[in-house]
This record gives structure tokens, C-alpha cells and sequence, in this order.
DNA sequence: TACAATTGTGTCATTAATACACTATGATTT
DNA sequence: AAATCATAGTGTATTAATGACACAATTGTA
């Protein structure tokens, strides 16, 4: 959607619906193969990446806008999500004002404000996932962490700002859970940890912590069919995971 | 402030100057005879109150903004701030509505509209801090988390969650620094984070944990005049202490 | 000068974290 | 069939951190 009258369309009726001066950007992780993955989107024709975002409707609460926008982008329905900071250095919406400048005159341009941008980040099942653009972006697509593009706006700020907040909250939110698939083994979940912080864990001290948390249950049946050992599965006691959630997994005094 | 000519003056000059729809609510905490204390505003005639708030100048960043609000509340310059959650319940925004709803109409009235507040909670030194009311207050005073009063909106959630938010930052942000004065003795730190924790602690497992940190350092001379025995006084050695909040007081993984 | 209140300090027991090595299994190669 | 490779499962010894606890020192007051 880059014509003109499509852009005007899309500005009338953003005035119409949506709170001006604010947006939502979406940090969507997920986890496939050893490495954490962010949901990015294209600009059109451009070498040009942003953040799955959107506009709040006048009448509706954050955390469900966030929700309706990454429906659109994921086809979740359900999704954790955690509001982290929000962004509003003026400067940062400097590159907005320029979005389509030539097409519209600012006086009619949604995007010639000023944004704050609630930073939410969402954590997903990434098997369960259908990335789908929107109607700026030529695709939508996962990107390992370790190979992240060049972000439009203060985007790679707020993924930065995501996963710091993220490592620090791995202690307190049900991470584990909501990004892992039902069924995993440990060294499965050893790997998501390994991601979100970055370094090597001790296998035997993992697994004694893990299962001293009380959390797992252990499935009767081994996983088969891989080249190697066959490795225990495990599932998350949701019960148990939500109730040592509220004390936090670590002491501090 | 609560003639209606001075509402609509207020009214047209916010709507010129502020970022609609967008609010600033801080949470400040000051520590005083053992107590963590909040700075509350009280509303004129009602016993109604509020916490400091504010709006954001159209090119203003935010935490300029919650600075400047906070400046004309307690005359401190530099202060300690952390934005820790938006709020923005569409039904925090009707009792907003009501305001001064007679008093002017609908559209003139800056209040009759959609408000997302940006919560920041501020840590000063209490005996460094001049309370002043705003326009719309009668008085602006310390109030203990034990003697709180019925607050307006939703600002006894914006007060829960920043006191939750403090609770488990304890380990990351420096905040014994920033509430504490200069020079203070280790009973009375303790007597903070007791405060702050809502529960006892033990002296010496407290003094030996503290002093492990390698922040304080310890003056050479007991406070003198007391009625007991003359406690050391400690001071924050601000260059450690920087140092270690970096990597957080407590490993977790 | 005895007492009350408070501060300073040390030790022991328990628990948690770290470092580290061998055995077991399943598929692949020889 | 036996050896090999890759991965999974398990245990123990050392060290560090925490929690529980008691007594001595100082200062003003009764």
C-alpha cells in the first residue's frame, strides 16, 4: 500500500480512530533451533526493517491494541506480552516526519507528528507462528539475534531495551514456558536460557536448578527417533510455574 | 485556581502547548523516621487526592517533562527517576471526564478527554525536598505508606505498582543512594530497606551482606550526641556503587 | 551506679552455587 | 558384530552465601 490515494485513505480514517501521538512497537520473540528470534518487517522496495507496530483505537485498552496488532502479524490469538518502556525522544520522530512527506502535506499526514512508542514484548511458540506483513511491509519474517538488519527509527533501541528487560525479568516471568513448545528436553530448554543470556551453561548444575524449582513434569516416554540418546521430555506444571513465579525464583534478601 | 475563567485559560493553554492525551504521574519516595513516605496533593475543598502529575510539552521529551513537573513540586533539580508503567485503562479516563464538567463544556475542557498516564517513580532526599502544591491543590505534603489517603483515579494502582516496581529493583537501582542523605548510619539504611521490603531484617547478617558490597565507606568519627552508643557513620562510595549496580547485587544464572 | 536502649561484632549450621568426570544409549562406521 | 561418535543422564566434592543466634561495648537516664 504506497499509492497515494491509499495513503490518504489510510490517514483519514487513522484520525478518525486512532489516538494521535501514540503508537505501539512489539518485540515478538520466539525460538527456534538453538537461537532467539525477533519478528521483523520490510519496508516496500526499500533495505529497510522496522518493528511490528500499530495505533492505538480511541477507545481501547494498550495491552488489547498490542494484542490486535500482533494478531494481524502472527495470527496468535493469546499472547503473552509485557509492556516495557516507552520511547519519546522528539528526535525520534524526526524520521517519521519525512514517511511520505512528498505524498501528502504535513497538515494531512498521520505520520508528521509527533510519537511516543509503548514498547510491549511478546513471547510466542514459534511452531505455532504465521508471520504476516502489513500493509507498509513487503514481508514479515523471524531473525536470529545474531543476525539482526538495520532497524528504521529508534528500533533497534527498543529491541536492545526488549531483551535487557527480558534477562532481567528471566527470573520473574514464566519465559520458559511461553516460549518453548508443550513438550522439550532439557538440554531444548538449557538452550533458551543460553540465548536470552548469552553464554554457556553448566549442563548438570542447569538441570539440578531447573528441577529444584519443582516446575517440570517429566513425560513417561523419552523423545525417540533422534541420532543420539534418546532425551526425557518434559512439560511445564503450569500450577507450580505460576505460583513460584510469584515469589520469583531468586531470593534477594 | 477553580474559577472558570482561569479553567478555560488553563484549557487553551494546554491545548496549545501539551501533547494531548498523554499525562505524567510520578510516585516520589522520601524516607523519614523509618518510613517511606510518598509526596501527595490535596484537592481544593475535597478530601480528594492525588499524586504529583503533569503534562508533556509538545517537543518536550518525557523525562524532561517528569523533571520539570517535579522540579515545581518539590524545588529539587536533579532528581532520581524511573518510568516504570503506562496506564491507560479507557475507564481511568471517565472520572477524568467529570472534572470541571460543569464548568466548561465538553470540547473546550482539556479534561474531558482520553488520558494515558506515564507513571515515573522518583526517589529524593527527604530533608532536601520543599513540597509545593499545583494549581489545582490545596496543600502538598509527606504522607507514610502506612497512613495513605483515598486517592483520585487510578492513582492508588499507579502508587502499588511503583512500590512493586521499587520492591524489585532494590538490587539493581540505586536506591539506598538516592533516598538516603549524605551520611547516615547502618541501623538507619537497614531501617530503609525494611521500610521498602515491609518486613525485618537481621542487623548482622544485614551489616555483613551491605558492607560485602564494598560501597560504603565508613567515616571515622561515630555520630556523637545520640542516646545510646555512637553509631559509624557510612557514605555511599558513589564510583563502587555504580560499578556494582552494573552487574546487579544478586547473580541469578 | 545500676539500668535501659542501642550499636558493634563473631561463629556455627545450613543451603546454594560451582567445578568437574564418568556411564548410558542409539545411530553410524568398519 | 565391534568400535566409534555424539549426545543424554547422573553424582560428588569444594567453595561461597545465607540464616540463625549471643554477647560485649557505649551512652544517657533513673
Amino acid at each position: 500500500m504506497l499509492t497515494k490515494k491509499g495513503l490518504k485513505e489510510f490517514c483519514a480514517d487513522a484520525r478518525e480512530n486512532y489516538l494521535p501521538h501514540i503508537s505501539i512497537d512489539c518485540v515478538v520473540f520466539g525460538f527456534h533451533e538453538g537461537i532467539m528470534k525477533v519478528l521483523v518487517l520490510k519496508v516496500q522496495n526499500e533495505d529497510e526493517w522496522y518493528l511490528p507496530g500499530g495505533f492505538m483505537l480511541k477507545n481501547e485498552p494498550i495491552e488489547m491494541a498490542a494484542n490486535r496488532i500482533l494478531k494481524e502479524r502472527t495470527t496468535l490469538d493469546k499472547i503473552f506480552l509485557q509492556q516495557f518502556n516507552v520511547f519519546g525522544d522528539p528526535e525520534r520522530s524526526k524520521e517519521h516526519f519525512d514517511m511520505y512527506k512528498d505524498m501528502l502535506p504535513a497538515k494531512e499526514n498521520w505520520f508528521s507528528n509527533r510519537f511516543l512508542t509503548i514498547g510491549y514484548y511478546a513471547l510466542v511458540d514459534f511452531f505455532e507462528t504465521n508471520p504476516n506483513p502489513d500493509q507498509f511491509a513487503e514481508s514479515c519474517e523471524w531473525r536470529g539475534l545474531d543476525d539482526l538488519p538495520d532497524f528504521k527509527l529508534d528500533h533497534a533501541l527498543i529491541l536492545k531495551t526488549a531483551l535487557d528487560t527480558l534477562r532481567l525479568q528471566l527470573n520473574y516471568q514464566p519465559i520458559g514456558y511461553n516460549l518453548m513448545p508443550k513438550e522439550f528436553t532439557m538440554p531444548e530448554l538449557q538452550k533458551l536460557y543460553e540465548a536470552i543470556l548469552d553464554k554457556k551453561l553448566d549442563r548438570r548444575n542447569f538441570q539440578r536448578r531447573m528441577l529444584g524449582f519443582g516446575i517440570l513434569t517429566r513425560s513417561d516416554e523419552p523423545r525417540k527417533g533422534g541420532a543420539h540418546k534418546a532425551p526425557y521430555l518434559y512439560s511445564f506444571d503450569l500450577e507450580n510455574y505460576e505460583a513460584a513465579l510469584k515469589e520469583g525464583f531468586k531470593g534477594g534478601w
